[in-house]
RNA sequence: GCGCCCAUAGUUCAACGGAUAGAACACCAGCCUUCUAAGCUGGUUAUGGGGGUUCGAUUCCCUCUGGGCGCACCA
């Protein structure tokens, strides 16, 4: 349990010894909109309800029979509010203490108490482009895994890659009508030559498909062979099927090119085309169950009684939906894990759709809990995205921006750094923007992606947080303290640090904020909601900042130096945990 | 037509039934012989309308208005 919530647990007991009875709870307990009223307050409303009293005389009450020691520092009624302010040097000592033995676990607790869940996200369209929209998807979704984890459960990061629908005919047909002179030539491995000067051939089916699809829209014939198209890559054997599968190849690439980029790494990668023969025999048996039944030529799961309305599975000219290979794919994810609990990252558009797949597994028999993890769009400031009418920003397109700002910048700031630095430090800045980018608008917002802000580096950024890291890993640096963890106990304990010599009102500030963070993760955990840990990060980085240009550290008495230099490691050491949890990487200097 | 979601400052977001509704961006005015100015300080501006429940409502309920989305053969 966090040091903040034992001390709450404290002062519920003693509360409700005071009052005699059984009522107040450490959740009670609320922080006050204002630090100079306290750190801890009770709002008395409830316990006055249960007593029949006056709330602002309970406050006073409390006041009069509680006496302040250990944690407790002072106690005071404000109307109806029983504010708590705690012991600053005791506070400082726990928590300090606590960060430097806990180091990259802190704020990490067990009570996932190392269940299984398996969480499926970035599942993709292959031979589509990949824009920021699905960069929500993985940022959301590793940020989901890493936080899940850090509340102490088994995470099992899988993607499932969609490789195999009329989108990949369409973009097949772009393909042959633009680049093969409208045929497949026997020799398909040495039309395809002409590829071989693009470094990014996924990139490149996804403009195709862009250009495709604009131009099969006023043309019934295109739509015609795209059909047709479909059946032949279908059928196994054929041209297309050749083309379909050195083409796939290039999708694939390109993830896991992206994958490698942003860090990403998945336990096991699920496609579309390994599971649709499956399903198709599954349809009938479950048509057999009467889980499944024929209408109107068409194969549907009649879910109307449960006010899930009707989910075609195969349509009236036999080709399948959706569910056809998401059946067969949850039950093959049981068997291979046999997770707890499965959690599906997807669009909340879809949100209908996870009903009724999740109706149909649990008529089938798989009983455990199924999660459909909904996030909202990304839009731009003009309007919706559309891979359909092009108005997108691609990752490739995002990445080249940010790159060149963040290059230009850490040049003129550090002429003298070798190119190999810049490259690192950029690196870790821009993976930093797209990320936080992405977090720290709560999942269920849409966001508004204005690359210009993006680009600014400034406010409620990831650079902001990076800085504030660097900025303190400086002082340290020149306090001739190495950070290195296998060292960093020894080292904070070479400073003999007396807490009492925090006694300034911006360090007890940070120090409450460090006590906090524990409940960031947890509240993140609970939720799925990683934009808790942002804003949860980017307060602490004002706070420090704040400190930083109000508080000298190296300039201070010796005995006060060390103290705020342990209370500057343990700020940076929450920093860089919370990045972690959103899957962005600290820099050494910036 | 049925259902779901949203509405807070010029803009983008917070506020988990509690105290004077917080930030960021933008705009204006300051701060670098002082631990990194990608920083800090100060200033201007907001709960769509109407009802209810509650000691207390941005938060819960109803209704109106305005947006977005989903609803058998698009993926």
């Amino acid at each position: 349990m966090s040091i903040i919530n034992k001390i709450k647990q404290n002062i519920a007991k003693e509360i409700n010894q005071a009052v005699k009875a059984d009522i107040v709870e450490s959740e009670n307990l609320v922080y006050p909109s204002r630090v100079d009223m306290g750190d801890l307050s009770l709002p008395c409303f409830v316990l006055a309800n249960n007593l029949g009293k006056n709330p602002a005389k309970i406050a006073e009450f409390l006041v009069k029979n509680i006496k302040p020691k250990g944690a407790i520092a002072g106690l005071s009624a404000l109307g109806p509010y029983f504010n708590i302010k705690l012991n600053k040097a005791e506070l400082a000592k726990e928590v300090v203490n606590e960060i430097e033995s806990l180091r990259e676990n802190y704020g990490h607790n067990k009570s996932g108490r190392k269940q299984k869940i398996m969480i499926e996200y970035s599942n993709v369209n292959t031979h589509k482009e990949y824009h920021i929209g699905h960069l929500r998807n993985i940022c959301y979704g590793d940020a989901v895994n890493r936080v899940t984890r850090a509340n102490g459960y088994k995470s099992i990061p899988v993607s499932y890659v969609n490789d195999f629908g009329i989108h990949i005919a369409k973009t097949i047909w772009g393909l042959i009508k633009f680049y093969l002179d409208d045929k497949i030539s026997d020799g398909i491995n040495k039309d395809l030559e002409k590829f071989s000067k693009y470094e990014n051939k996924g990139a490149l089916l996804g403009e195709i498909y862009a250009r495709a699809n604009k131009a099969i829209k006023k043309d019934k014939t295109a739509k015609q062979l795209v059909e047709v198209i479909m059946k032949k890559i279908e059928s196994r054997a054929s041209k297309e099927y050749e083309l379909w599968k050195i083409t796939r190849a290039w999708s694939i690439e390109q993830f896991a090119k992206i994958y490698e980029e942003l860090g990403i790494e998945f336990e096991k990668i699920y496609y579309e085309s390994e599971f649709i023969e499956k399903g198709q025999k599954m349809v009938k048996e479950l048509l057999q169950k009467n889980i499944l039944e024929k209408s109107q030529g068409a194969v549907i799961a009649n879910l109307e009684k449960y006010d899930l309305g009707v989910l075609v599975v195969l349509r009236s000219d036999g080709t399948a939906t959706y569910p056809v290979a998401d059946i067969p794919l949850a039950m093959r994810k049981f068997k291979e894990y046999n997770p707890d609990a499965s959690i599906y990252v997807v669009d909340k558009r879809q949100a209908l759709y996870f009903k009724q797949l999740f109706h149909i597994l649990k008529a089938i028999g798989y009983k455990k809990p199924m999660i459909h993890l909904g996030y909202d769009v990304v839009k731009l400031p003009n309007g919706m995205m559309s891979s359909r009418l092009g108005n997108t920003i691609t990752y490739e397109d995002l990445k080249e921006q940010l790159f060149k700002k963040a290059k230009e910048e850490t040049n003129k700031r550090h002429p003298d750094w070798s190119k190999e630095k810049i490259d690192s430090t950029v690196c870790a800045l821009v993976l930093g923007v797209i990320k936080f980018e992405m977090l720290k608008i709560n999942q269920e917002q849409p966001i508004t992606f204005d690359i210009g802000k993006a680009l600014s580096f400034n406010g409620f950024t990831s650079a902001y947080l990076q800085y504030t890291y660097a900025r303190i890993q400086s002082i340290v640096k020149k306090a001739g303290i190495q950070n290195n963890p296998p060292e960093a106990d020894q080292q904070a304990g070479k400073l003999k640090v007396d807490f009492n010599e925090l006694f300034e009102e911006k360090e007890h500030n940070l120090i409450l904020r460090l006590a906090k963070y524990p409940s960031a993760v947890k509240q993140a955990g609970k939720d799925f909601n990683p934009s808790e840990i942002a804003r949860y990060l980017f307060e602490l980085a004002r706070d420090m900042n704040d400190y930083y240009h109000e508080v000298p550290i190296l300039k201070s008495d010796e005995k006060t130096r060390n103290a705020r230099l342990a209370l500057i490691l343990s700020v940076s050491q929450v920093i860089k945990n919370g990045l972690d949890l959103l899957g962005i990487g600290v820099v050494e200097e910036m």
